[in-house]
DNA sequence: CAAGCTAGTCCCAAATAATGGAACAAAAGT
DNA sequence: ACTTTTGTTCCATTATTTGGGACTAGCTTG
């Protein structure tokens, strides 16, 4: 008898395609929609025309386009402000991100999924596919294992059901079954490594970010390439890296924030 | 057989409580939502409940306060990026604010009202009430009233009559009796002022951005205080004023932005 | 420029989901 | 411990959503 992740009425459904249009990036035809949308053509199609007619959706009638409406963009804006980290955290990210001269990823949970909220590169940069508004699997990347490892148990466990256990690198767990005994180890010692489980050639140490109630409510990591270090040598980034992980979490302690989920 | 401006359906409904949650600015309490939610206590719960589920709000059950949920903060990114103006425009704006010394509202519309979506204040800077995100009437706002003034027929009809009308300053429009002959004089000069309609003391000089095919996108002014300068003395903005909105306009063609509705 | 094709829109009887008054439960106050 | 306030759930009734398919607009091709 457990609550289902998908759809719940219409509601969810219109929310779902809302969500496609949106992650496309661009702007896109009916036809776009239609391809990638679960529901018949009918039901695609009037659901659109609400989103349109409450402006959570714009339609461009000479170029016969959907595009984020202005209800969405000022909804959003608010809510970034409000529910994420990023500008509350960026000083003291900018702070590390100087200290460490890595690149430095701030990230929330959205029902077992990772979502970067701020990243900061440093000049010899290189790019991972971490870009602020992503969502990622949580079950390979370091934030992700960091916010599963302290997350409360019920919300673990649904988070790693709905974990699509994809394999992207030889080093990616597969399932729960040797996730599990890592995360133990991870609520052990505080910190969370990828060890390429993402991206080949990617390692990070991540931190958990813990609100009021100790609660996570986001996970830090600092993250780098293997061309430059070894998975002995970022763990020196460890003392930074936790003081800023409890720093952000001293500010938001006392706002509420959304709990990792 | 016109369309209701008003919610349809299940949809239009849950969007509306949505939008006052986040309109809130801070977590809210169910029974503060109630307060405000136009449907009985059941409904409103439940549609606190399904917005919960889907990730557009997150429920702290600590305080046992609703706030933005994950969601919405990742669809941010994208809507923002997408369709606001305020990333095409930012270098153009910066460019117009050091040129004039003077605050820069950069505004969109969402079905009749005015948007605020960037903001530039010189560091003799007074305060407006304007702030990003923040939603204003379009009858009594220089930004406002330009848009009115040059988008096509049918939408203005219907902006108009969604118009509250409210009384801000002496010099505030009271019915489109009066505006009505005013946006005739806008189209034919091309710019709108602020004559201490929406704040007194505080005018401006207002320009519509026109994309593809001449339609509204948005608008641009300059904005000061009648304690510097008089109705007259920002005349002097025009030229900078429309060269800029130009240049935005430009840019923005070729794109789907929303259009002024 | 008409015919053919594809993309987009609309209709309506059947199926399904939303509704909300009222009862109930859980906190908060006294 | 009792009262009040706040939050949650139930379920028969009512209203909305559904989607196959027909239709129309817009584009392409012979």
């Amino acid at each position: 008898m457990n609550k289902h992740v998908t759809s719940d009425g219409t509601v969810g459904k219109a929310l779902e395609l809302l969500d496609m249009v949106v992650a496309f990036g661009r702007s896109v035809r009916f036809s776009e929609v239609l391809e990638v949308s679960p529901f018949p053509k009918a039901t695609t199609h009037r659901l659109l025309q609400t989103l349109t007619n409450q402006g959570m959706l714009a339609f461009d009638e000479d170029r016969h386009v959907y595009v984020p409406g202005m209800r969405l963009v000022r909804m959003s804006r608010h809510a970034w402000t409000q529910s994420s980290l990023a500008p509350l955290a960026q000083p003291f990210v900018a702070a590390l991100a100087a200290d460490v001269s890595e690149t430095i990823h701030l990230a929330q949970m959205e029902r077992g999924r990772v979502i970067f909220v701020e990243k900061t590169t440093p000049k010899t940069g290189f790019k991972t596919m971490a870009t602020p508004g992503r969502r990622s699997p949580a079950h390979c990347t370091g934030v992700g294992k960091v916010m599963l490892a302290f997350m409360d148990a019920a919300r673990r466990t649904e988070a790693l059901d709905g974990q699509s256990w994809e394999g992207f690198t030889p080093n990616t767990h597969r399932s729960s079954d040797t996730l599990l005994p890592e995360l133990e180890q991870i609520r052990a010692e505080g910190v969370a490594f990828d060890r390429e489980e993402h991206e080949q050639g990617i390692i990070s140490i991540a931190a958990p970010i813990l609100g009021g109630s100790s609660r996570v409510i986001g996970a830090l990591s600092v993250v780098t390439s293997t061309f430059r270090m070894s998975l002995k040598d970022i763990e020196k980034f460890r003392p930074a890296l936790q003081r800023t992980a409890a720093q952000i979490g001293g500010e938001a302690a006392g706002w509420p924030y959304p709990i990792a989920q």
